[in-house]
DNA sequence: TTAGGTAGTGTAATAACATAACGGTTTATG
DNA sequence: CATAAACCGTTATGTTATTACACTACCTAA
């Protein structure tokens, strides 16, 4: 269920590439510590964590650090709880769909069906909305806390 | 497109009378500014609204009045811009669907179509999933600002 | 090789969003 | 009236996110 981080620093190679940027420490700290957690974190969890290293960390470096992850496509952003979590579908571009559970806090990112995306197309059409993204975050109790 | 407040005081009443509550001053203050904005508000725009009439007024009362009202499903919330919303469908119990407009601001709200529901309802069950609310907001560029 | 542009960083300050906790008041009901 | 539940005001604080500015690192092309 989560991507090995070998795997996702040779993705975010390859966007930098393409982009004329760089995986700098900071970057890829982030990164490390966002798999390493195996749970959503909020930038102040990271914060947090990257002091243990470097005390000197503020929060611009981490929220710059998270706006890199995220245009690279590697991390995702949950509106609902303000935290961050690593993509688990890197294989194939996608709109992330997430499960959140109210109970132990984990989320779950499943690939948003090809279906419900044409659905989702057509709704905006119809209202003659140019659709860029979407959020969608569903909320209740894993399988496991059940 | 914008439910008159006479109605909706109507459906808080309604509500209030099922649930031991009541729509009082404060409540129905923010529910009338909310109104009145013909906008997505923050708690802090209800906040400085409010202190022209009531200059006194702190957070708590806003966000209370806010959970008031979106316990009654008069109001809701906008996840992945901290905003608050009139709802547009009291006619019929329903989970909103949103078109959020990065230009203009505007958010539009539209029935979550039942064919979307039930996708939606088939994916949390393949993964164990117990669901207990959603938040579906599309980010765009609406009608007007195209 | 060096000048200039773009990407990236450190830091301080502050803005923006949200809640905890407490004591008191109002309202409905028996 | 006594009681319980809902409601409110207030202080303080917690949490999330950005602005602004000065600076450094890196690449590229004259
Ligand atoms: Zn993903
Ligand atoms: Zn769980
Ligand atoms: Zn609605
Ligand atoms: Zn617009």
């Amino acid at each position: 269920m989560q991507q090995p981080l070998a795997y996702l620093v040779q993705s975010a190679e390859r966007y930098c590439e393409q982009n004329r940027q760089r995986l700098t420490p900071n970057r890829r700290d982030v990164l490390a510590i966002l798999v390493d957690s195996h749970m959503p974190m909020s930038a102040y969890d990271i914060l947090d964590a990257m002091r243990s290293k470097q005390p000197s960390v503020k929060p611009p470096t981490i929220y710059r650090a998270l706006k890199f992850l995220q245009d690279a496509k590697l991390v995702h952003s949950i509106e609902s709880t303000n935290q961050f979590l690593v993509c688990s579908h890197l294989e194939h571009p996608h709109q992330p769909q997430l499960l959140v559970c109210q109970v132990c806090g984990r989320v779950e990112e499943i690939p948003l069906s090809e279906h419900m995306q044409a659905h989702l197309n057509e709704s905006a059409k119809e209202h003659g909305f140019h659709l860029i993204h979407h959020a969608i975050e569903l909320h209740g109790i894993c399988q496991n806390c059940q």
